[in-house]
DNA sequence: CTGAAAGCGCTTACAG
DNA sequence: CTGAAAGCGCTTACAG
């Protein structure tokens, strides 16, 4: 900008103006036009840092799944990147498998990058970390998570609605034994299956028997679904299990 | 940096050389300690971006693959941000989707991002770019492809010769009739296929029938090359298919 | 219509 | 052992 301000033989201020297309009525157009043409002609990029620095602004927004080589992640990221793209923001990504430590210094990263926002899909544990970055008034919004007692944007799908429902499909096609994986975990939106679950049975009168549950170690994902799978098809009365996991399409 | 001097009663230079451990034989080690403590009581975060302003590093690679959907996409930006953030580096990401004016834009956004460097995997006509990239001594690297009259640090698989291994070891099995599917373009590695597809048949003696080979448009990848396929298979001289293109494992 | 100047939050020669 | 000061490349009240 300087080089630009000298050639035209004017301010920084004003190739600032013009560059930005500020004050458009009442700057002079000539200069206007001479300052944009030694822009082009000096191939002047605008440095992004100086004027984040100066704005406040970067125009980044972090983004932690938990788990990037799980499909939802990858999906997920790709979703967010491209409706990020399209008002001019860039999005940059962490994962934080499903571990508290890593999680809070992706956060920390994120927030010394002066990310302008973040969106978290955060770990079982994370409630606090959460509410100090409340605390601050860092933006943030949780994602296809949430923890009961943090009041927090969010954006999720109704868990216990969407289990009631598969459940209850089952029911009324007559499969009434209704077999459960889920992961032994502690959130609750993982947990709000079980419910629905619970609650769908219990509401077409069938009492149900503690067996159907499984609850499996998610860090051990493939191997533990598949040995739950096994045994609720051993168990006789069984005739339909609720399974929420995509990737096992394929294994049924 | 301001409160923390001002609370230790230091200067700022002394708060930045403390928290940036530098100096640290000549500092007095009483006062380092008191910087340090106020620093964690008073949350300080560096602010990467007035770090960068300064410093002229951003400690950000720039990576612009061709297709972000196709796998081989994904999972060279999984292993490239992997490797990078063992280095403290943040890896951002774009696609051109082969398409030479998003390639350009993507480029010049990272570049005005201030990223320390890129890892391109260029459109073909990208040739004119990346020499006025070069003439400005922006530092990149070209990945999985390269343009021949262009001089630039590359990292890339030798399509030739692996194009030849895998016809010879068709001939070898008593396959001569080899057909070949590869995509109508001018990008030199993509070539290099053919190259070593005629090369390999050539030197077993093979006449080559031009009916063997197939060229099939790039944007319009699955349906063309399930056509080609079924042309080759039905071309009754032909005993073996070589076809490069990982994501169609599972159509064959 | 335009410019001088302060300032964003850091780093770094330089002086003492 | 420590600090005053300049400067990175911008933006933006403010004054004229």
């Amino acid at each position: 900008m300087k080089d630009i301000a000298r050639e035209v033989g004017v301010s920084v201020a004003l190739v600032s103006y013009v560059l930005n297309n500020r004050f458009e009525n009442r700057i002079n157009k000539d200069v206007a036009e001479k300052i944009r043409n030694t822009a082009q002609k000096l191939q002047y990029r605008p440095n992004q840092i100086a004027k984040s620095l100066k704005t406040n602004k970067t125009f980044t927004i972090g983004l932690i799944v938990a788990d990037i080589s799980n499909p939802f992640s990858s999906s997920l990221a790709r979703i967010i990147e491209d409706e990020g793209a399209k008002y001019g923001y860039t999005v940059i990504f962490g994962s934080s498998d499903e571990d508290l430590a890593k999680f809070e210094a992706l956060t920390n990263a994120f927030i010394n990058r002066q990310v302008d926002g973040l969106i978290l899909l955060p770990p079982s544990g994370s409630e606090a970390l959460l509410l100090r970055l409340k605390a601050m008034r860092f933006p943030f919004v949780i994602a296809d998570r949430y923890f009961p007692k943090l009041e927090a944007h969010c954006v999720n799908v109704d868990n216990l609605k969407a289990a009631y429902d598969a459940v209850s499909l089952f029911v009324e096609h007559g499969k009434k034994a209704v077999g459960l994986i889920n992961y032994k975990t502690d959130l609750a939106h993982l947990n709000d299956r079980t419910k629905g679950y619970t609650q769908a049975l219990k509401d077409a009168g069938v009492s149900v028997n503690k067996n159907w549950i499984r609850k499996v170690d998610i860090s051990n994902d493939p191997p533990e679904i598949e040995k739950a799978v096994a045994a609720l098809l051993s168990a006789p009365s069984v005739n339909a299990i609720f399974l929420h996991r995509i990737v096992l399409r394929c294994m049924l």
